[in-house]
DNA sequence: TAAAAGTGGACTAAAATAGTCCTATATTCT
DNA sequence: AGAATATAGGACTATTTTAGTCCACTTTTA
């Protein structure tokens, strides 16, 4: 479905949280005001730290803020820091060898369509994710074909 | 990753083979050509049927060819009839419900970048998918963010 | 030194995806 | 008519990916 992960989805609203506060939160409080269990928060969060995303401080009073420079991060740096290898599909990879690859007659037209995508998501920054604005639906417009699927 | 189905991809390749021809092509045809095992071909040329984007003939002598409206569609039609529900997020498609959607900071900012990824989409036929042209990669030089992952 | 935080990573469960196979139906040719 | 060769529909299993939990350990503060 051409989806992000939940946990991604997830990593945004955490990042969203941090972002509104100055101070340091805990995992707890995260969860709490996300509604996103706790054990959940806490690997996402350590996950986070370690692309230094967040900054975390341990012991009684600790917790994570938002690094600095994360507000200003593009959504297509953030979903590649999160999910790893943003390719639409693997011969579009660098790191992946695609098994039909020597009979296939599509040749780079993923890598152009990669590349699409990727560039309208580098527009946009993590801030501007968690402030935004009205905006008209795009499928329901424009498309029209049989959707129950699978 | 923000990969599109494997199925997909092959589905894909299989329609460009179809597109090569003019005549009727059997699915063992196409799966010596593409290399995609058979049983996988013709599981995939009955969606492709069921959807309008190919004609079949049964029988001795029976095949599939492409329909004729499909060298013209879109990528983003294409990619809606073989996925299903092109959002990027749940709370981005007009059929599902998020779970914390009631506590959520994030708004619509999902359904803009939905947007602005399937309008790219939409621009890209399924012609220009068999007919690429040389392009420069995206991400080798924009992503310089940790890339190994999980 | 107890309490409250984060750290690292193993582990299990659930869901999605990929891939195969079987039976039925249609068409052509002899 | 009937044999041969296709597609049609859909059940079924296996594999892979994703989600989610838990535990033992470390750090910090009061």
């Amino acid at each position: 479905m051409l989806r992000i992960k939940k946990m991604t989805d997830y990593a945004v609203l955490i990042l969203a949280n941090l972002a509104l506060h100055q101070n340091y939160l805990t995992a707890k409080e995260i969860s709490l005001s996300t509604h996103i269990a706790l054990p959940t928060v806490q690997k996402l969060l350590k996950k986070l730290n370690r692309k230094g995303l967040v900054v975390s401080k341990q012991g009684v009073l600790g917790g994570y803020s938002l690094h600095s420079d994360t507000k200003k991060i593009s959504v297509a740096l953030l979903l590649n820091a999160l999910e790893g290898n943003l390719s639409i599909t693997e011969c579009a990879s660098h790191t992946d060898k695609c098994s039909v690859q020597d009979f296939c007659q599509i040749g780079n037209a993923w890598q152009l369509i990669n590349q699409k995508v990727f560039a309208s998501l580098d527009d946009i920054t993590l801030m501007d994710l968690i402030k935004p604005t009205k905006i008209e639906h795009f499928l329901s417009t424009n498309i029209p074909i049989n959707t129950t699927n699978h």
